[in-house]
DNA sequence: GTCGTTGCAAAGCGTTTGCAGCCTA
DNA sequence: TAGGCTGCAAACGCTTTGCAACGAC
């Protein structure tokens, strides 16, 4: 129950620290095998999923893609995926009018905006 | 390679004709299958994929989620997911401002919009 | 020494594929 | 009748779980 501090969980965080950017599990796996050989994979997905329980970690899922997390303690914010390279930009702000798109009777919490296009670099 | 007019087939379209909503392979499967017991898995499966490359469905895939399919030929428009019973239902119109949050140099050609919370019925 | 944590392998889950028999055209 | 279509089951890729050994405290 407690929180171990190994050296498999220390190159799991340390991967997401270096990386900058949102990680998939398999991405974390190479990362942090780096540092610990023989990491399973099953490990990634404890670890992972116990950082996103202790809000260490924010979930970042994209439609049609693969799951990524990536640092918490950042604020609300969205993304936008360059079809070019692929890459993740994060977004400032929110768009308008979400609540008055909810039907009547259904209860809005939460929301999710991506926007395609491409980056000012593959533009 | 040709399309023969099956019960299966019949069924499956049906489906989606009488749900108004996005279905999910599972669901397609129950509801095609009041018409055609016996009815695989597989088959929906390869339906469903030449559906969409006929253009008669369109994929809605969200995060985090198995992906689903619709009608195709519809309004622009988004979706809600309640996170009771898992359907997800289609909104009318479209939020404002998403062209302002996008930076400068980038170029917006689509984008994805999900809310999330209880439908009138889980609410 | 305890007991949470790990690695391995097996089990799940949703999706795809192989194959023999079925059925539409 | 021919060849696409179907159902069954095995195969797959990704994620979760069971279990005995390991190691942080």
């Amino acid at each position: 129950m407690s929180d171990r501090d190994t050296h498999q969980r220390r190159a799991i965080r340390n991967a997401f620290r270096e990386a900058g950017r949102p990680l998939s599990p398999v991405e974390v796996l190479a990362a942090a095998s780096v540092d610990v050989p023989n990491l399973g994979t099953a490990t990634i997905y404890r670890t992972v999923k116990s950082l996103v329980e202790a809000g260490w970690l924010i979930p970042v899922a994209l439609p049609g893609e693969p799951p990524r997390y990536e640092l918490a303690g950042k604020d609300h914010h969205h993304h936008f995926h360059c079809r070019a390279c692929g890459k993740l930009f994060e977004l400032e702000g929110c768009p308008e009018g979400l609540r008055q798109l909810t039907p009547p009777g259904f209860h809005l919490d939460a929301h999710e905006v991506v926007l395609y296009g491409q980056c000012a670099e593959c533009a």
